[in-house]
DNA sequence: ATCTATGCAAACATTTTGCAGGCTG
DNA sequence: CAGCCTGCAAAATGTTTGCATAGAT
């Protein structure tokens, strides 16, 4: 995959070790759609690299929000991660958990707007809607 | 305040017991710009009545996020709590941790937007932008 | 008088940290 | 082969829970 080798080359260039452990939750995270937890993470990685330890997944992740490259998404329950960094709005199903990207042009334009009105200089947003995806609701009634 | 008297007179119209915790609790959030942590409620309370705990802190603020009277706001350290359930923006400063409220005529445009096109039925949403307040910025170089 | 809400302390879940040794560059 | 990175275990943090009792209705 050729975002993860990009990723790999301008870590190294900044010094950081390509350890095994670093590639494979770096491989995991870019290619899930899921938006994982560390624990998450950590089950499914344990399967190929019985040998990675949670707290090298915390350490790792850490890193790559530092580096831009991942998005911490804080919930009940824990953090989920979301490697695709883009400006997108973030779909919460609360029955099933899931969590959908979705992008839309208003999101910047509604970011700009409320920096030029706050004076805010802006790093960053989140946009985050909670509902019932159209999957859970045809499964009879959400609760 | 008339407003903590509806929500007063609310909870005790549903068989809640109105206890000087509960009312203590609900005035300085009610009141509040600051969007508090647990703690810092906890902590400001406690001078005019040392024995709130920390526990009926959490408990309190459990069933006014049940009865949607304030709002749990996710962050790295801990959950804020903004008594502002109206749709708004937060504007987060990483540099002090101040939380302003903004309105925003796009976000009605945006959720409803979104939730149209993703068939997801909609029970509210959150939109934070982070970056440096105008006061922050002024203080010499952020970092 | 009833039964909910409180305070305390212990339990819990998640994340962070310190350190000795291993592996990358 | 120097020093960053790892795994382990312990610690730290934030939040929840169980229980006996105080207190609201």
């Amino acid at each position: 995959m050729q975002k993860l080798d990009s990723i790999i080359a301008g870590l190294r260039k900044d010094g950081y070790r390509i350890t095994p452990q670093r590639v494979a939750i770096l491989d995991y995270i870019l290619s899930s759609e899921s938006h994982p937890s560390a624990e998450e993470l950590h089950e499914f990685i344990k399967k190929k690299h019985p040998m990675v330890s949670l707290a090298t997944v915390y350490k790792t992740l850490e890193l790559l929000k530092e580096k831009n490259l991942v998005r911490e998404l804080k919930f009940a329950g824990g953090a989920r991660y979301d490697a695709n960094v883009a400006r997108h709005v973030n779909l919460v199903c609360v029955s099933c958990g899931r969590i959908e990207d979705m992008e839309h042009s208003l999101l910047e334009q509604l970011e700009s707007d409320v920096a030029r009105k706050s004076k805010y200089s802006v790093l960053g947003s989140k946009f985050e809607l909670y509902g019932y995806c159209s999957q859970c609701q045809k499964e009879k009634l959400p609760r």
